[in-house]
DNA sequence: AAAATATCATACTAATCGGTATGTTATTTA
DNA sequence: TAAATAACATACCGATTAGTATGATATTTT
């Protein structure tokens, strides 16, 4: 077998995860990735193939764990307008603490890369998808508790609200003031009826 | 005064612009503008400064055409509902029959640059605001005419709505179903009432 | 213990990056 | 027409890019 590895596979990804995210795959170089990964350069590339396939691991790994906290975080709340309500500000709150703004991986993916990597495209979209689906699953829970109207259009609702959020999410990033998205949050839910 | 410029400025700006759009600041290389603008490395220096000064004239140019064009559009009806309508939806349309997608100029300027670049984060917030005050004014048009109820919040709305294009145009990289699109934004401009 | 194997760190590669120095050509001013 | 000026094209700069060859080190298998 040879000699054991040294690093944790997952804490440097982990560590490339933070740094693509806050800085895009262009602009990340691979001595940025060694310092911060705390590894050499061939580890990186015995380990995970090259800057490509690291960043595709990286973004992955996020996917996955940002949809999972999604979940989490609209079903614990009974009612589902304060889910989303407590969700989207959180998202918010969440961004205004941070500098730089990191946005979202995913969403920052889409930017820069979907248009010219059909690999990325379709990674991104999936994503989103997802997300789309956990909306839906809220907001049908919502009809049938009663706090929604039974004829509300579940999907296309959904859809609008994944699209708001993506809008926020990037807006963001130019600094607005706080009325503005609170504003366009408060407006936004009124979807839900 | 010596010799005559031989370039026209606006044109090889202009080229350099789709440039920039199409492919972000730290993807697109010197050699990219120079054969693109069809004009030398130095030429590009005496005339606009550097790579930095260049894209930024590139994205005001973008931003000064882009706000007038929406202005246009959004007064050429009568009807506000359906001023957005046609707006929102040729925004899809042009996007769709794109290749690669192009997106905004500002916002992926937004995620590429706002972070790191205050100047960037400046200009692309006030463009934004600029777009928010066309649709305050358009809505307020519509809430004159009694096209609109009375107890909209113009502006609160008109917040949403530039939210919502947001999501929409980043959206749109990732080549999703059509019906996706069209659901959010007949959902969403059901604000409009 | 010896052979095999995989990870490690260092140093290197060719290519490309943004930016500029240099000398020539064209136009204006005096 | 001569001097001054500015744009032109070519060739170059040091720095940085992603990726790799090499040899030493450590661990497993035989």
């Amino acid at each position: 077998m040879g000699r054991i590895r040294e690093f944790d596979e997952e804490k440097v990804l982990d560590a490339a995860m933070q740094l693509f995210w806050e800085k895009g795959y262009e602009a990340t170089s691979l001595s940025d990735l060694t310092s911060r990964m705390g590894i050499q350069r061939p580890s990186i590339y015995s380990a995970f193939g090259g800057k490509e396939e690291l960043f595709e691991a990286a973004l992955r790994k996020y996917t996955k764990s940002r949809a999972s906290l999604i979940r989490t975080r609209l079903q614990s709340n009974p009612s589902v307008k304060e889910a989303f309500h407590t969700f989207f500000e959180s998202v918010v709150d969440d961004e205004y603490a941070e500098s730089p703004r990191k946005g979202c991986f995913c969403i920052n993916t889409m930017v820069e890369l979907a248009p010219h990597d059909e690999k990325f495209e379709i990674l991104t979209r999936e994503h989103q998808m997802f997300l789309a689906v956990i909306f839906q699953e809220t907001i049908e829970r919502g009809i049938q508790s009663g706090e929604l109207e039974s004829g509300l259009n579940a999907k296309a609702v959904s859809q609008a609200l994944i699209i708001s959020l993506i809008g926020l999410t990037v807006m963001l990033k130019s600094r607005p003031e706080r009325s503005f998205i609170d504003n366009s949050i408060e407006v936004t839910l009124t979807l839900l009826k």
